[in-house]
DNA sequence: CCGGAAATTGACGGCGTGTCATGGGTCGGT
DNA sequence: ACCGACCCATGACACGCCGTCAATTTCCGG
């Protein structure tokens, strides 16, 4: 709230003493060159030489900071999934239609994804023919609560009670793929994307097996398999 | 076509001499110790060593056969790619409905998913905390089939004139973050996954915007940046 | 049976890895 | 202002992996 410091005794709040600062200096320092040379050569390619290289500092402070290079790339993706996912869950919290809730979360996911290209490309470029996606803890914690929210959407009545588990994962399959093509194109449209993803989502959830609804009017098609 | 050894003096389409033969044995050889390796120590802590200490032969003949590691687990996951291609084009091609396309896509994706397993599993168990989806160039050439054979049929009247490109994105998205959950069910239930997907997939292509359709009445939303 | 082509072998130089003893800088107490 | 204790940056080191290549073995055709 208040930025005026209360020079007090106690300044911790932001950076008690030289010593933590550096610490969180030489962290940001290790990110950031992490961030540059993972764009630059490739996730495979890079080596923790080339990312202690591109900073002032010496081989062996890397380990003082960070296991592996597979860490850092971790404390990156983790970076960005810390700051989307509150937001998603604010989001679907407000949401009083399911429409709500799939616009929502499609619309700031992509603009998320526009915005943060930088982050993203590092991300995404990772060897030279290949694509890899890789899901850190704190990625798949996110695509939990995502499952979380869908429980309690279906436990207001607010979508039918369809199989949340596979229904997150589908969210979150067409966001990450959807994100990939939208992207590649010029301009980003992430309106446009989020327009798609969550028509899509909208006509077929419709549609989908209910799960455990037993007292139903009898059902054309599809829930041929209740457990 | 005819399988009966002419037996005249080219006998090559089979295995022609020793030096061809030993050339597929160790090919072989290398492909399924390394299969194992990843299995065990996961893709990203393997190394070209570990591959060829699990073979009879020596460091040096490994890169007359591949150039690096990565290209070994192309391989593989070509492999499968290759196996599984054909058949979902085939299917989709005798599709005469849209339910029939969808359907058919989904549940032979599925199926091969679980009963290839070794494979799915060598692939998918990466690193050790992380998941990884690495997509190599003839993973890429299905996803483009998948997304011609789209285009086939809305151009046949079959799909309304959805946009080809993010379909196919969505697809597989569904698909590959579905059969992730799907095994990690006990037991496995392709079926199921390919109903549930299949009925998000007919209801939400219903109620997609149709993409080249320039006599629209009043657009309310989106549209806003006409390039 | 022999000469040449092709493939295998394993040792080698170069480099990345993770560790550790050393030393310089920081902190709290006096 | 000074000092001792402590923390952490440093870079050399031992080890292992990488990709190559000359020497050697294996195979093929004549």
């Amino acid at each position: 709230m208040d930025a005026t410091p209360m020079r007090t005794e106690l300044p911790r709040a932001v950076a008690s003493g030289k010593r933590e600062q550096t610490k969180i200096l030489n962290r940001q320092l290790i990110l950031d060159a992490a961030r540059q040379v993972f764009a630059e050569l490739g996730y495979g390619a890079t080596t923790v030489r080339d990312i202690i290289r591109a900073t002032p500092l010496a081989s062996g402070t890397f380990y003082n900071y960070f296991k592996s290079k597979e860490e850092v790339y971790q404390a990156i993706r983790d970076e960005v999934a810390l700051a989307i996912r509150p937001r998603l869950h604010d989001e679907r919290m407000k949401a009083s239609t399911v429409e709500q809730f799939i616009t929502c979360t499609f619309r700031t996911f992509f603009e998320y994804v526009s915005d943060d290209r930088v982050n993203f490309r590092t991300i995404r470029h990772a060897a030279d023919t290949t694509r890899v996606r890789m899901d850190t803890p704190e990625v798949i914690a996110g695509f939990e609560e995502l499952r979380e929210d869908i429980e309690g959407a279906i436990s207001k009545g607010l979508f039918p009670p369809v199989d949340p588990d596979m229904l997150m994962a589908s969210i979150v399959g067409v966001a990450f793929e959807v994100a990939e093509r939208m992207l590649r194109r010029e301009p980003h449209d992430p309106a446009g994307a989020a327009d798609f993803a969550t028509a899509l989502f909208l006509g077929g959830v419709r549609a989908l097996p209910h799960a455990q609804a037993p007292e139903l009017p009898a059902q054309d098609s599809v829930t041929s398999n209740a457990a």
